[in-house]
DNA sequence: ATCAGAAAGTGACCGCGGTCAATAATTAAT
DNA sequence: ATTAATTATTGACCGCGGTCACTTTCTGAT
């Protein structure tokens, strides 16, 4: 019933995210470290996991937040209307997942309910995702939105990965991905 | 030119991997700690390092080996004719890969090349489940047998990674995967 | 104002992956 | 057989994420 969260509490966390992003901006997310954050923050380490259940759940908010104001935008456009504007389109989304290798991994870990307890701030962003690309493919009458959308997920992860393969230059995701909506909304 | 490799390096590390593997037969992969491992193979643990760059490096060896013979039955089993019988012919496969998150997730992390440099066992199962997918549907004159083999693939990953999600109960994969492959290869 | 109980914050400590200078074993050349 | 060079092994040590018993700060009741 009564759950009054105290003011230092969320001055504390908005003083733990803040240094959270000074660090990434300086070390990237993958250079990220807890002790640092918490010198920059002026609390003891013990503070962040008393805010953060780990250093994972600090990054999920991070990462969340920034997939969310890319989702702003996407959401903001209008429907693509072929495999080369929707690739276009998830340009922003897939330069930030690539950016770093530990990013990726980070949200694909995330991408479904974290624990089985809670569902995260990426997590949303899978949902929005979903609900976007089924908005994309709703005037569709071949397939049902919602397999077509699951699909694009499918193939938007697909080119992501290989973009990490030795074997394939980079930014070259947006054209494999092209391919496979081709294939698939044909 | 020259690079004899001693027997005892042989020896070392054969020693390495039974621990390992006797480990994980005890704890699971994901219960698996290094000090064990080379209190059981009765080295020291700088040894262990010495013979794998990581722990991740072990985890590839393990891993891609379990998956090589899942490959082994697969590839002698006859081409399945339907979307049932190819999400049948994959339930080893499904079943091991989701059999600890962290094995799933160790997994997707080397299912690319690992670092740019060395493609690792895993990886190399990637290949041959992309060869395998690709002769599963070598007859078809629609669309080439190498992108509907790349959306197996996609729709495979997509079908073990709801499974994780809180939401969708277990042993649904294959179910996941028979829908998405109707539509594909429809 | 005072005090009890709850919430927030602290930092020494632990677990575990990974490193490296020193040492031991092996091989090749004489 | 002796020696020199190479290769394998060792274990003390480090970095960093995460814990927890304890202290400090806050809040609401009297």
């Amino acid at each position: 019933m009564n759950k009054p969260i105290q003011a230092r509490t969320l001055k504390t966390r908005a003083k733990l995210i803040d240094a959270a992003k000074a660090v990434v901006a300086t070390s990237g997310y993958e250079g990220l470290r807890v002790e640092e954050v918490v010198q920059r923050a002026g609390v003891a380490k013990g503070t962040f996991f008393a805010h953060f259940r780990d250093k994972d759940a600090l990054m999920d908010q991070l990462l969340g937040a920034e997939m969310d104001s890319i989702f702003d935008a996407l959401d903001a456009e209008p429907v693509p209307d072929s495999p080369e504007a929707m690739a276009d389109a998830l340009g922003p989304l897939i330069a930030f997942m690539t950016s770093e290798r530990y990013v990726f991994d980070v949200i694909l870990r995330y991408s479904g309910a974290a624990g089985v307890t809670e569902i995260g701030p990426i997590a949303r962003t899978f949902e929005r995702q979903f609900r976007l690309f089924a908005r994309w493919t709703a005037q569709r009458d071949d397939l049902p939105p919602e397999l077509l959308a699951e699909g694009i997920q499918a193939f938007l992860i697909q080119a992501m990965s290989l973009q990490f393969c030795a074997l394939h230059a980079s930014s070259q995701a947006q054209d494999r991905l092209v391919t496979y909506l081709r294939a698939w909304l044909r």
